[in-house]
DNA sequence: TCGTATGGTTTCAATTTGAAACCATCGTCT
DNA sequence: AGACGATGGTTTCAAATTGAAACCATACGA
């Protein structure tokens, strides 16, 4: 499961994630469980995968601790997956790739689910990344540098 | 290239985008992308991925308009690859995902890089998503909900 | 006790991956 | 002109991964 290592030895802060749960299926088992899904079976109903897929997968994400499994909760006897604190970390990854399908993979006037508040019931507002003064920045605007400088 | 549609013939808002950029190497392209990399042997020496699969990659992004082949900049004969306004458009996920790393991939006195603001060159803020009304809000706070209701 | 629902594992063919070798074009040096 | 290196790929082929289907195991109810 573990792909190869970028050549350099030490990977990356995008790279690292990315060895995690960087394939197709993993971060849609990840939002079928944001969406309450528990269990493999519902897990395999939603997505239509392979059964020893998502058990590989759902090992895998077990494994780098983004779900864990819980032994019960309506009394039958088997097991359910629910996400970590570390899985949960993934809602706004989810949402960046959501906002990013609804602006170039739909039709301006093709009908796609929309993320709303709970509270008011009206679409959330676009991730925002700001600045420490609080202007919001973009790509242009940023740039990464090394550690220790 | 196409991975099988999922069980049901209209793929959702996150597995649609996921077809395009839903594997290891392609999201690093980009992001690579975004760092100033253009040409083909960079990223090959960026990433130390096969000539083959770099050239697959590649290709696959500019089928999707996440990419563009520009005919030269510094006079060379070859082409570059640069991002389209589509491909720029990830610039969320990527820090969605840097971030997501630096929470959980890395110990808290372990060096890494920092996305910092250029006009400062303080670090940014973490991403935040906005209801209408301004709070702030997390997964528990949302859901989704049908097109037409 | 038989059937069924759930949650997997095993098997095996087909696809994908990736390392290495090969090829083509351009520019430069002699 | 001819040799040569740099760049940007494609081809070849073995190894790893994927996925469909069959199989297995356990719990439960009729």
């Amino acid at each position: 499961m573990a792909k190869r290592v970028s050549h350099r030895d030490s990977m990356c802060g995008v790279a690292r994630p990315l060895d995690a749960i960087g394939d197709w299926w993993s971060l849609l088992i990840v939002r079928d469980a944001f969406d309450g899904l528990r269990r493999f079976g519902e897990f395999q109903k939603s997505l239509g995968l392979a059964k020893n897929i998502l058990s590989a997968r759902l090992r895998n994400l077990l494994a780098h601790g983004i779900m864990e499994t819980v032994p019960a909760a309506d009394g039958s006897p088997y097991q359910e997956y629910v996400l970590t604190e570390k899985g949960r970390g993934l809602f706004r990854l989810l949402v960046a790739l959501r906002q990013w399908g609804e602006d170039f993979f739909f039709e301006p006037d093709e009908a796609h689910v929309l993320l709303v508040d709970r509270k008011s019931g009206l679409p959330v507002r676009r991730l925002e990344l700001r600045a420490q003064d609080g202007r919001v920045v973009g790509a242009e605007d940023t740039m990464v540098r090394l550690p220790s400088a």
